[in-house]
DNA sequence: ATGAAAGCGCTAACAA
DNA sequence: TTGTTAGCGCTTTCAT
């Protein structure tokens, strides 16, 4: 447990003041310091091993060159991607990022966010999913930095990132609506998780800009984004209108969980029913029927959301956009075909 | 961008030193306070809404509460139920964790330590991957806290968790020699891997003590845990062994690759040639053929190490075992059969 | 039961 | 160009 050399150490090692060791390990310092000492001091503190103890650095500057990064669930496959977008512009700028889980749960949030600011991050990335998250609001109003990614805070100067969702399934609805089907399902995600809402909205819109009557569409929300509700959510929607032939759902794990009942239902995707997904999560292209389904970038999504943060932190936030909407793509596979005839 | 509250705001608010505010703050107090004053304190903390600054806290108690957790990489999916293992102990202890991608390199690996050691950390949990990681033996040596998951490292008194690998490649290659499989290839994974070399040793052990000739076995490694290299490496085992009857991958994405070689060299599994794999990663039971492979149990692994961890930070580290093993469990699906007569 | 004082390691305004 | 000084917010020893 050798205790960690301090500037004072060095200081005394080269009989100079603990002020000058600090501007000359100062790497963006402009004090003129001789070149003498300087050479000395840096030699020294190599010598000694000597690291910044940033925990005392923090205190003085009120800067951690911490941010928290929080997410709902890093085991769901699309989140990782997003930290990893996150790290790879925030750790160049030597910032590092803590990571909590919020598990979609307000109080939890609520929670993290005091959590995370006790410890003096100097801003948040927040991956919200809620539709409404009052915590992160009020710390964004308390004047600490906060990017959101996937949700739109209505009503703030929040910056945002976003997919273009609505593109997104747009062109999905555009496909199934060009193979010529015309009873379409969506299989909406959870009403109080903003991707649920938003792709549900989008979907409205989709069906109705092709002059398609909204009474007409059958409309089933799961619960949870997962293959459970999504096999409960498609028996509902056949019990609704068995003469569905083609199902819209809110992400790929819900599609999965939509086939899987079709399966067991004795129906065959494409064949009987075509169905997309949303994310296009990693290994999808192996599960037969290969989906449909609708990509997102998810890494770059992190990294802008990132180079947004980087700027408010040095000044520059200015230059943010409150809005930035990234583009997604249509990802054809094998779930989706022409309706039979009927 | 208001001002945080301080001891120093109740202080003044209640008319008392701020030392008796900071004791009437701290939870685990054993200074005798007059219940008059706690009930003032406290009171107007609640008012004034005060959060303790654990950047301040830190600095004078030399702990920051926090710890470093060193990971190859967070989008490869066994990794994210670790982290939430590890939480889901240190979390509750009032413990955050920063978490750090190595991507296995040995230089990022060695920045990565330093940077958590300059932040403070009080301990670091290492999965390890790499087979030498000297940069975490000498903090460790230097007296900061570290376990280790999934890799054993010599001559040391770190603590480290790793599950019974050893025990699931022999469950699996019994499996394969049960059904009657004689000529049994492996593909090996990185050998500056632990969990590959170890993972090779394993099977090596299994096919001697199984009276079985090493000369005979057709063993290829392959430089990367992914699809492309499982490909790569199975074209490999055939033309070495076109007689090969089973191969038995060091993990789930190598026997995914394996199977499209597979298939795309006009065989089909498990009918011409079984495979194993080794995880059981998220959606496997989704792609077919379903894989018989081994499972392991990430999240109790990293709540294991995390508890390790916080046993050695509150200075019960002399009941920490130096090894524990998880066990393993293989789960029979369908990429295993009997081989074909000759 | 409470106050006074020191100091964790660093930075920054000011002085020389 | 370098030193002095003060202090970030908190904990803790010592005194009262």
């Amino acid at each position: 447990m050798n205790k960690r050399i301090t500037l004072k150490d060095i200081a005394r090692e080269t009989g100079v003041h603990v002020s000058t060791v600090s501007r000359a390990l100062d790497p963006k310092r402009d004090t003129p310091l001789s070149d003498d000492v300087l050479l000395r001091i840096r030699e020294t503190a190599q010598k000694l091993g000597y690291r910044p103890n940033r925990v005392a650095s923090s205190l003085r500057t009120q800067r951690t060159m911490t941010i928290g990064v929080m997410i709902p669930d890093i085991t769901n496959m699309i989140f990782p991607p997003i930290v990893r977008g996150i790290e790879s512009v925030m750790e160049p700028l030597g910032y590092a990022s803590m990571i909590v889980n919020t598990d979609s749960q307000r109080g939890r949030e609520q929670r993290l966010v005091e959590i995370l600011q006790d410890r003096g991050v100097d801003g948040i990335i927040h991956t919200a999913v809620l539709l409404e998250d009052p915590t992160i609001v009020r710390a964004a109003e308390g004047g600490l930095p906060v990017v959101t990614l996937n949700r739109k805070i209505e009503g703030t100067r929040i910056p945002y990132v976003i997919n273009d969702e609505t593109a997104g399934i747009d062109a999905a609805f555009s496909l199934l609506h060009t193979k010529g089907h015309r009873r379409i399902a969506h299989l909406a995600g959870p009403r109080n998780l903003s991707t649920g809402q938003l792709r549900l909205d989008a979907f409205r819109t989709a069906a109705t800009s092709r002059g398609m009557d909204l009474d007409s569409l059958t409309i089933v929300e799961a619960e949870q984004f997962d293959e459970a509700d999504g096999r409960r959510a498609t028996a509902e929607i056949l019990r609704r209108d068995p003469r569905t032939t083609a199902i819209l759902c809110a992400n790929d794990r819900l599609a999965l969980g939509t086939i899987d009942h079709l399966r067991s239902a004795g129906l065959s995707c494409p064949e009987d029913i075509s169905v997309t997904g949303f994310n296009d999560m990693p290994f999808l292209d192996m599960i037969p029927p290969r989906l449909t389904t609708v990509r997102i970038q998810q890494f770059e999504a992190g990294a802008v959301a990132a180079r947004h943060m980087a700027a408010i932190l040095l000044g520059n936030g200015d230059d943010v956009p409150i809005e930035t909407i990234l583009p997604v793509q249509l990802i054809e596979r094998d779930s989706v075909a022409a309706p039979r005839k009927a």
